[in-house]
DNA sequence: GTGTGTTACTATCTAATGGAGAGTAAGGAG
DNA sequence: CTCCTTACTCTCCATTAGATAGTAACACAC
């Protein structure tokens, strides 16, 4: 059995990565961090996200035992989503990342200023 | 000034989390944590990485100051890759995220079972 | 001096992905 | 009846990514 190396395309943990550092799954996880919480919910608070990207990204949060998902049978229908264990494991390691955006994203802009600057000059 | 809101669309910080997040930027900075790198060499270690997004990679990861470009003026051409300090405060929370991957590839691996195994009878 | 090899790209075409918007089931309220 | 609600699905179009083929510019072999 080979080792797990994310670099090789062909290994299962490329896979998993890529998932995990997905714009909608970090956002979805770390909105489900507060607590249970219903399909339009989850969509009202993940700005700009379409229904079909929702509804995919949670069923395979779901189909990788990060998500727990239960449907009442009511009408209309209500259908809570909530992290697992394995889910709240991610919940600190993703949130370590939202904080560096937040926290450098000044240096960024800076970054992006500069370089900028220096690409603009061409028609001088 | 508005607070920095990843959950909003239009924040910049959303833009930014979702590059730091991206397949190939976790890939490509994790690779160079191993120190500087030519264009080639970093294509070869992230397998599967097309060219054209190697060189739009790298070029946006230049611009938002993470990564130093050096071009040598000479034939073939030789350019280097190097994190910036700014890239280098990037390789701690994704090589978390690499080694959740990894370690938690079995946990998931068996939540898919157990959820394919509930889908696939449906026509038992 | 013609041909071959090298490297870091760019250009073009096609395949896959994502977003927008409308449609659907099923029943309760008016 | 008709409308409203929610959690979706379907269809169509725009954007994005991948595959493949150039390109520049010189060094070296022949």
């Amino acid at each position: 059995m080979q080792l797990p190396n994310p670099f090789d395309k062909a290994c299962p943990t490329r896979q998993l990565l890529d998932r995990i550092g997905d714009q909608w799954t970090v956002l979805i996880v770390l909105t489900l961090a507060e607590g249970p919480m219903r399909f339009t919910e989850i969509g009202k608070r993940v700005d700009g996200i379409s229904q079909k990207m929702l509804t995919q990204t949670l069923r395979s949060l779901v189909r990788d035992g990060m998500l727990k998902r239960t449907a009442y049978a009511v009408i209309p229908p209500r259908v809570d989503y909530e992290l697992t264990g394995l889910g709240r494991e991610l919940v600190v390691p993703l949130s370590v990342l939202e904080k560096w955006a937040t926290t450098h994203m000044g240096q960024v802009q800076e970054a992006r200023d500069v370089f900028d600057q220096g690409q603009a000059p061409v028609n001088a």
